[in-house]
DNA sequence: ACAGTTTTGCGACCAGCTCGCAAGTAGCGA
DNA sequence: TCGCTACTTGCGAGCTGGTCGCAAAACTGT
């Protein structure tokens, strides 16, 4: 399913870009499809469905939350996005530009980057003892961030 | 809330010392939670909060998954137990003896412990880059078995 | 512009979990 | 041992996040 990327994920953010970036991997570039992966582009960091299908209803006002579900399903097949599963709480999509995990606090849901560099030692250590490989682009660290560990 | 445990978790497992565990801690010993409690006690490692309503019916049958539900939350609260979010699947119950995490198969659903000191440094890592302090018992780790790999 | 296939919108549906309420029960004091 | 009171329970309804089937619409290659 997946193949080759000939745009810079990175950098891509005009409306045009979303629409040559599915066509370079080989799907059908349909005017929700644009607007979620516009939305997406346009979002920094990680987003939950229902803001992102928000944010793509302001560009195409017509689009179903479950077009928007199924659109998150072949982005991630084509492995231009990860859904990450966050607590108790609706999961979070974001680019897959890079493999960083995501630390969510429980009690404000405020998101931090956690370098994939420090979480390679936990990811060699449970290879080791047990034999499963993680999936760390999948599930969300549960923390406290700083301003809400002082109120508690 | 939390009070001072005065029998000893690790060993409790006959139908008595479930009741004895509540009284300890300071929570009214009902027939529904000594049944919860003492499923949990007899079950090996994590379980979901259906199954773990099937061994509690096994002994009280009128037992509701509602109070099932609740059970879980006063204990959480009074510190006996923990419960781990799982992916996109049922979260999971378990005994707060250790604070080791849990990885599991996104495939097959099997489970396996990872020693609590395998994340202390990722605990460090995330502490030191964003301030935020992880919860380790809260989350499970998403990851492929051996066996499951191979099958991919 | 057309045909063939994929995709969409829609509403119904599902799992997991929570809630409000009346009835029931545990635990305390007498 | 008996009552009283407050806490718990069973029950059913309800909520949230997510999925499904289907007919209609849209996309792509020619």
């Amino acid at each position: 399913m997946r193949r080759e990327p000939a745009a810079d994920l990175g950098q891509a953010s005009n409306p045009t870009d979303a629409e040559a970036l599915l066509r370079d991997y080989g799907c059908r570039a349909t005017r929700s499809r644009v607007a979620v992966l516009e939305a997406l582009l346009s979002h920094d960091g990680p987003i939950g469905a229902a803001e992102l299908t928000e944010l793509a209803q302001a560009r195409e006002p017509s689009i179903h939350e479950a077009t928007v579900y199924r659109t998150i399903g072949v982005l991630s097949e084509l492995g231009l996005v990860n859904h990450v599963h966050a607590g108790h709480g609706p999961s979070l999509v974001r680019l897959a530009t890079n493999n960083d995990l995501v630390a969510v606090c429980q009690d404000c849901g405020k998101i931090a980057d956690v370098p994939a560099a420090a979480v390679a030692p936990l990811i060699d250590a449970v290879k080791e003892d047990s034999g499963f490989v993680l999936e760390p682009g999948h599930f969300a660290l549960e923390a406290v961030c700083a301003t809400c560990l002082k109120l508690r």
